[in-house]
DNA sequence: TATATTTGCAACCATATAGTTGCATATTAA
DNA sequence: TTAATATGCAACTATATGGTTGCAAATATA
């Protein structure tokens, strides 16, 4: 489909997706899929298809237990993107660029 | 339409627009839009659409003179997502989450 | 002035996205 | 065994997205 670095950006690009997440995170434990929905306005279906391209970006892994999928947030795959940010950041302090203060950097 | 962090996602969560960008960062100059898609495969409209999205997530500005619309990278909104991967940094280095760390963090 | 260049605007298209509802199925509890 | 619960799957809808083409207008050049 596509890379994983645009599969992260995609799924924590959607404000829903993010608070999904950032519940996850808080709760710091495994949740089933109804417990999580619950917490939002729409519905359970709209929570696990959320949750399933946060999944596919690597940022929830879920594993079954009986009639439950425990759902937990696992933040590494935003390390990339800090990866990526960590280029931009020779470039982010003034608004004109900084292609100087870059190659000063590399020397 | 949608909050600042959102669109700064969504314009960097397409490839092409992230190309497009890190050419402007690397040109380091401003450059009319005819001259950025030259140096793409796409239609030169295509590359006005995704340079709007990026004017309006703040990481592109343009300027007209002349005929010509000057176009040129600004990272800082680049900031703003820097900030908010800031707090997931405390999670990031184990996969089961860790909100222990980042409460000790808080004392 | 006549021509070439840079651009914007509008219409259009295919596909993706964010959400919904309804129903079937598997597991657990009474 | 019967009823309740958690979930997946499929179909559907509306809108957004990434791209295209054609044309008109403004500016620059011959």
């Amino acid at each position: 489909m596509q890379d994983k670095i645009t599969k992260i950006l995609k799924a924590i690009a959607d404000p829903t997706r993010r608070e999904i997440f950032h519940a996850l995170v808080l709760a710091a434990t495994a949740m089933p899929i109804t417990q999580i929905s619950n917490q939002f306005e729409i519905s359970r279906q709209g929570i696990t298809k959320h949750l399933k391209t946060l999944e596919e970006a690597g940022l929830v892994q879920i594993n079954a237990k009986g009639r439950e999928r425990y759902c937990q947030a696992d933040a590494q795959p935003l390390k990339e993107v800090n990866q990526w940010l960590k280029f931009y950041e020779h470039f982010w302090d003034n608004a004109l660029g900084n292609l100087g203060s870059y190659l000063d950097s590399k020397s």
